[in-house]
RNA sequence: GCGCCCGUAGCUCAGCGGAUCAGAGCAUCGGACUUCGGAUCCGAGGGUCGCAGGUUCGAAUCCUGCCGGGCGCGCCA
């Protein structure tokens, strides 16, 4: 829509420059907006605010200069004004309104244009280590991990999704260590709980099912047997969990395999030739000084073992060496550093990572009643993914935890996420799609057809009421509001889009009837906005997850 | 102390590649149904955009400093 617009302004700008009015040097890039106040029309351009400097005239002149000359052969601009320090507000005519609609009927996407077809990108999200179920705060990272993806893949990319996880580190020890305290307490054999030990109720959940599956033929086993264990039960219900929120990664990418290749070592070597490592109290270090970085960092322990950022380095190699064209991590704010670390490294091993992007995202905190959840990962008293996925169900969760820029501390209301009622913005959104498809089944057992293919602009003919238009309106921006959320790795954009959206279904539902009209072609003019309209509902709902439902 | 993020209406948050800009939802108050589901809609009140400087013709938006909150600053992951 802006674009059609924009083509406008542009000849205009070309033939106000012929007749001289304007100096012809510079070559302005022309840009609508729809204004926030449906005073200022439907679409608006600062271009003469951007000219003024360069034109050497009031900004309230040069527009005034390009009202006269708009090039406008098909009558899209029924009025322009010049307004506030140079604006040029312009409103659209039906007839272009009508022609919005009816290409947007015809388009099975919406508008949304594959940019980056051809391209591979990756999305590393999730990857927490099998030592207990998955919390909320991984519930916002795969969610929003997911949700990239699923806007990655509809820019076009062909895009994989790959979960890093590590089963062999000192927190798996731990584990195997927690649950054959656990067990040998079932058997009612003297035990020690580990100091640092996971007291989670799952642990004793493994550890029962082992003593039902091999009685107590366990008792003289070490923590390996009951790390493998529990490191299986632990996946799959982890694997679960992400089935219910309907997440389905393409790879499972374990760091044992960097050791297998000698990926590790290499990294190692590598940094050491270029004299970036240097080798005291026992262990291997990083020089911040000469990789950009404020402290030097521990690559390798004191005891041989790597510490977590060198897997990560080799990690990242591994990636990139694997030609995407766009490689998504999804970190949470404590991780920021660490990412900061791997990439600085890479850097200084001469890998070029302007493909890498980082989308970081804030904590989550739970309320109901209006009071905060308290949670405690030591004391294992916190709040699983699957808990509240049986408290507010899939959608609820999904949309709750994509409805804040990422940037952004996420506050969630429980109480707000369970309701089935007007407050809660799923429902809201759910219930215009709803709305649409009940609409529909009147309509058939009225007898009357909803038109579902491409409508041409005279069949569109009796649309005219402001509502209507407006709804065109914001149909049309769907496919920009996407491709920027791609572009920005922005989910929650769509998000307020939709909000907006399902607003002006209401809106125009409440002030107008939509069948019984006496004219049968306004009633068809009338499907055939409300059908692109639920379309676009639907498509929108399907980028974040959610279900689009007809009836509620 | 240092780094990153945040600070916008009573609450939760958009807007922040500068410009007709002070916004949405919730909450509060007041309205609209012989209805295609009122699970909706309409209206009202409410904010020196944390504070102070600076850049600019123009700043919630960019820069600097300060205040307040979160997260890091591990030979944990």
């Amino acid at each position: 829509m802006k674009r059609r617009i924009e083509e406008v302004l542009e000849r205009t700008l070309a033939a106000a420059r012929r007749e001289g009015k304007l100096g012809s040097s510079t070559n302005e890039p022309v840009s609508v907006e729809v204004p926030k106040d449906r005073e200022h029309g439907d679409i608006a351009s600062n271009l003469a605010l951007t000219m003024a400097r360069s034109e050497r005239k009031s900004p309230r002149a040069i527009a005034e200069i390009l009202r006269e000359h708009l090039d406008d052969p098909e009558g899209w601009i029924t009025s322009s004004e010049v307004a506030g320090p140079g604006f040029l507000n312009l409103r659209l005519s039906p007839g272009f309104w009508r022609s919005e609609l009816a290409r947007l009927s015809a388009e099975p996407a919406l508008g949304v244009v594959s940019e980056e077809a051809g391209k591979r990108a990756q999305v590393e999200f999730v990857s927490a280590n099998p030592t207990g179920p998955l919390t909320v705060g991984h519930g916002r990272n795969a969610v929003l991990g997911d949700t990239v993806a699923r806007l990655l893949s509809t820019a076009g990319y062909a895009v994989e999704r790959e979960y890093y996880f590590n089963n062999a580190g000192r927190q798996m020890k731990v584990l195997g260590a927690s649950v054959r305290a656990r067990y040998l307490e079932e058997i009612g054999r003297p035990s020690e709980f580990p100091e640092d030990g996971y007291q989670g109720d799952y642990i004793r959940d493994i550890a029962r099912s082992l003593r039902h599956e091999h009685g107590e033929s366990l008792a003289d086993h070490e923590g390996n047997a009951f790390r493998a264990a529990a490191e299986s039960a632990i996946f799959a219900e982890i694997r679960r969990t992400q089935e219910r929120l309907g997440i389905v990664f393409d790879h499972y990418f374990n760091e044992d395999s960097l050791y297998a290749s000698g990926a590790i070592e290499r990294v190692v070597a590598a940094l050491d030739e270029r004299g970036l490592v240097d080798r005291r109290e026992g262990a291997v270090w990083l020089v911040g000084e000469k990789v950009g970085l404020e402290k030097d960092r521990v690559l390798v322990k004191g005891t041989g073992e790597p510490a977590y950022r060198l897997p990560d380095i080799a990690y990242h190699e591994d990636k990139l060496a694997r030609g995407f064209d766009l490689i998504v991590d999804v970190l949470g704010a404590d991780h920021i550093s660490q990412h900061r670390d791997v990439a600085a490294a890479l850097v200084a091993l001469g890998h070029d990572i302007s493909t890498i992007r980082a989308v970081i995202y804030q904590f989550v905190t739970l309320t109901r009643h209006g009071e905060q959840v308290k949670m405690s990962t030591r004391r294992a008293e916190y709040v699983t993914l699957d808990e509240l996925l049986d408290e507010v169900g899939v959608d609820a969760a999904r949309f709750f935890f994509l409805c804040r820029k990422s940037d952004s501390h996420l506050e969630f209301d429980l109480d707000l996420a369970r309701k089935r009622s007007t407050d809660n913005p799923v429902f809201y959104v759910q219930y215009a799609h709803a709305r649409i498809s009940n609409l529909f089944a009147e309509a058939g057992r009225q007898g009357v057809a909803v038109p579902e293919g491409p409508a041409n602009a005279s069949l569109l003919e009796p649309l005219g009421e402001s509502e209507e238009f407006e709804l065109i309106g914001q149909i049309a921006l769907y496919a920009e509001t996407v491709a920027l959320a791609a572009r920005e790795l922005e989910p929650h954009r769509i998000v307020f889009y939709l909000q907006e959206l399902a607003a002006s279904l209401h809106r125009y539902y409440n002030r107008h009837r939509i069948l019984g009209d006496e004219a049968p072609e306004r009633v068809t003019a009338r499907l055939v906005l409300l059908h692109v309209v639920q379309r676009t509902i639907a498509a929108g709902l399907g980028i974040l997850g959610v279900s689009a439902p007809d009836r509620m």
